[in-house]
DNA sequence: CGTACCCGATGTGTT
């Protein structure tokens, strides 16, 4: 806000640009975004502030950089912004390479807008993914701040079941009583694996809504979105949905967050699991997995990632660099899934890196007060099914979650 | 077979 020139956010998603600038109008926080969903005179009309200096937060998708229009790159050129900000940066390094080139030729943006300042924030980078981010926005000598990636809160669950299983296992746990009126997710890799399990929990009474992308119009997608955050009604408290539900979606009282099958990193997987327990109170992941480590789950993910790697417009190296890359992401989830240790420890590990940690510096801590959770963090007294392993004998895995959430032995 | 942007052609009209 005190510097001179506007500050352009980049963000993966039209949803998020409406949701926070909205937020930052309310706050009198002059802010607009520049996206397709505006009409050609409402563009004209902001790019005009812009010019004249009245936007302080401007947010943009990568792609709007390169668009045909030349009028339009000027423009954005000539705003001369004195932070370039990237708004969930894993997507440089997620999608840069293949599904949304634009966002791996930031560099190039920084370059064309005079250099300005970057800062780049995400929840969910490991140690690689972290490298890999500053290199391809050019900025290698930029300094890193890594903190609270544990979310202690969230006890960690595996399941080794089949497929036939996991419906039963599933159908349990949403009728736990220490589920009524809170909230619950299921993540299913495909919208052909979320279908049949709609229609399996359907035959066992249970009518939940299945969001993904290919989900009727836009409008609908909203819609369930809001039923969901209780924006609209009827409320809708359980969901299964894929990796499409949930960047930028903030619900505080998720109890149970449930995975069909694991994820394609381990990036992924905290993301999605971390959306259980916002609220600081005791909450539970479950993770289905097949106790192998080439099976179905895992051969779908990576027919996925072939799939993705070939679509890309690449050259045949790098088309295998990004396969194997995204191959590895994969066997990454199933050696944690299939380690006999301590899952939140694996977790930490791969984002902090196993070597002690360091005394913090003041900037960090100035970090941690402003960004930092404002509940104190719970104690610590569900861990996972390793360190747990006494209770889950005892009381089977959906005895063991009920006990979780409900934050006492 | 997951994930989204943008654009221009076609044809409809749920906030």
């Amino acid at each position: 806000m005190l510097r001179h020139g506007p500050t352009i956010v980049v963000s993966p998603l039209k949803t998020l640009m409406a949701d926070q600038v909205s937020n930052l109008l309310s706050r009198k926080i002059p802010a607009t975004f520049i996206n397709s969903d505006l009409a050609k005179d409402e563009k004209r009309i902001r790019f005009e502030l812009l010019k004249k200096g009245a936007i302080k937060l401007l947010y943009l998708a990568p792609e709007r950089f390169f668009v045909r229009s030349e009028e339009e790159r000027n423009g954005l050129k000539r705003t001369r912004p004195s932070f370039l900000v990237i708004d969930e940066a894993h997507c440089v390094d997620q999608w840069g390479r293949d599904f949304r080139p634009e966002y791996g030729r930031l560099h190039e943006v920084r370059e064309k807008l005079g250099k300005p300042t970057v800062l780049a924030f995400t929840a969910t980078a490991g140690r690689e993914m972290q490298q890999r981010i500053l290199s391809s926005l050019g900025v290698n000598d930029a300094v890193i701040f890594v903190r609270g990636v544990d979310r202690p809160n969230i006890a960690l669950v595996r399941v080794k079941a089949h497929e036939s299983e996991r419906v039963n296992e599933i159908a349990k746990l949403l009728r736990l009583r220490e589920l009524q009126g809170q909230k619950a997710m299921i993540f299913v890799p495909s919208v052909a694996v979320g279908e049949r399990l709609k229609n399996a929990l359907a035959q066992l009474g249970l009518e939940i809504p299945f969001y993904h992308s290919s989900l009727g119009t836009p409008w609908e997608r909203q819609e369930l979105v809001k039923r969901f955050v209780g924006q609209s009604r009827p409320v809708a408290d359980q969901i299964i949905c894929t990796n499409a539900f949930g960047m930028g979606l903030d619900v505080p009282n998720v109890r149970l967050v449930v995975h069909w099958q694991q994820s394609a990193s381990v990036e992924d997987q905290l993301q999605e699991y971390g959306r259980a327990g916002r609220d600081g109170r005791a909450s539970a992941a479950v993770i289905f997995h097949e106790g192998r480590p080439e099976g179905r789950d895992v051969g779908r993910l990576k027919f996925m990632a072939e799939k993705t790697a070939e679509a890309a417009k690449l050259s045949e190296i790098e088309s295998i660099r990004m396969r194997e890359r995204r191959f590895r992401q994969i066997d990454q989830v199933s050696a944690i899934l299939h380690s006999s240790s301590c899952v939140r420890e694996a977790v930490i590990d791969y984002f902090e890196g196993a070597k002690k940690r360091q005394p913090l510096s003041l900037s960090t801590r100035i970090l941690d007060w402003v960004f930092g959770s404002r509940h104190e963090a719970a104690k610590i007294r569900f861990c996972c099914d390793h360190c747990d392993a006494a209770l889950i004998k005892k009381s089977g895995a959906v005895g063991y979650v009920a006990e979780a959430v409900r934050g006492r032995r």
